[in-house]
DNA sequence: CGATTAAGGATAGTATTACTATCAAATCGG
DNA sequence: CCGATTTGATAGTAATACTATCCTTAATCG
């Protein structure tokens, strides 16, 4: 099977972890630790001694572990967008590439043997726990000039665009897209944790529930007169 | 004029700051601090430092400054209450309620004199930039047992019985308005740092807009049939 | 009025974190 | 096989998030 790889914005990483045996490491082993521990409690020493290397290099990889954890994150969303692709190609219209989209971004995530050595399931858990700490920092306005937030930001514009198709007078489509994307983090996180702030089951038809929840809001909001 | 104060959840704090001189001042330097440093950045000594009192004594206040940040959000969730409050009570319709609600959910804020020592603007800040950290933690679950999430909770569950009252049958009215709630802070949060993903202006009508972006999305998802 | 208690100040100390620096050993490409 | 790059080993630093102890002062209560 052909490797796939993408290719994500350099200010990421000093070293492109996605080459080297150690870098490769880095990732899948962070991302296994830092579902388990939670970012906060991940430190670049705990992994360091997991892998069986110090410190020091893993700092050859990134410039610090935020850095590190927008990396993952910019993965996803690049690992998302893909896989909207596949789903959304086989369609012409608008509103049946947005049911597709919606169904991708809502479905449980199951290991994607495309990619060797992500584990996609963990890197779900990670962003619905840990995506708005990137960009809820006080470095956010240098990290967006950076570059960092492309991936989130071009999935936006993509969906968005499918809205504008449907409804050229809706004024908000990206706010409702990014409201959209975030909320399908949110409530599956609320499910979990704080239940009366969802209607979500904890059961595993949550995904479907979800599905349905979003699916009327945008399609409602987004209908003309 | 009457001293308002909010009865708050006891395992906030280990001494109610609004009773003592010291306290207050933690208080209103913290907000202060806060809102100009980040929660990162913020630390009980430099707190200290600026009250000219020391860490030791602050952490007779508050256990740690994640239970510091959880104390300011709850007020702040007490106060949007309070406030709803006063522009619903008014109405019999649970539409009208609503709209009012969104309205002072969505208004700038400014300085509210009935609370002397917290200054409401910069408050609303901090939680339009720290609210998610309050519970994207490895210890949510034990938080939430303890009650350190009520203020919220509590502001959620009104709010979607007013939706429940419209339609009966719309099945995720908690859902909606979790969502609304938090998307009324990231909305703002993205038009002054990530523009590309909302479509709120930078400039002073945002408040403006949002609301009309947040109560067509309300009444449109759950309008009948 | 004197004694008790509580609040706050002063100081010290600890383990951990998030790095930075330096040097040597291994390995890999031409 | 040579030289450059990569990694490992080790050390060190400033800051953070606490905890502990002791002392002074102020309020309270009989």
């Amino acid at each position: 099977m052909a490797t796939l790889t993408f290719r994500l914005n350099q200010n990421l990483y000093l070293r492109d972890p996605q080459h080297t045996d150690l870098g490769q490491k880095i990732i899948r082993k962070s991302v296994e630790m830092i579902d388990k521990l939670g970012f906060e409690h991940f430190t670049f020493k705990k992994l360091a001694d997991e892998i069986e290397s110090t410190e020091a290099s893993v700092y050859r990889y990134f410039e610090n572990k935020h850095r590190l954890l927008l990396y993952l994150i910019s993965w996803y969303w690049s690992w998302l967008d893909y896989r909207i692709d596949l789903f959304t190609s086989s369609s012409t219209e608008a509103e049946a590439k947005l049911r597709a989209c919606l169904r991708v971004l809502c479905e449980e995530k199951k290991y994607d043997p495309a990619f060797e050595f992500i584990n996609e399931e963990a890197l779900h858990r990670i962003v619905v726990a840990e995506l708005d700490k990137t960009y809820l920092t006080k470095s956010v306005d240098h990290d967006n000039q950076e570059g960092l937030f492309v991936g989130f930001k071009s999935l936006c514009k993509k969906i968005a665009g499918w809205v504008a198709e449907i409804n050229p007078a809706y004024p908000y489509p990206n706010a409702l897209i990014s409201m959209i994307l975030l909320s399908a983090k949110q409530q599956i996180f609320f499910a979990d944790h704080l239940p009366s702030l969802t209607n979500l089951p904890p059961s595993a038809d949550r995904h479907q529930k979800l599905n349905l929840f979003l699916e009327e809001i945008l399609f409602r909001t987004i209908q003309k007169n």
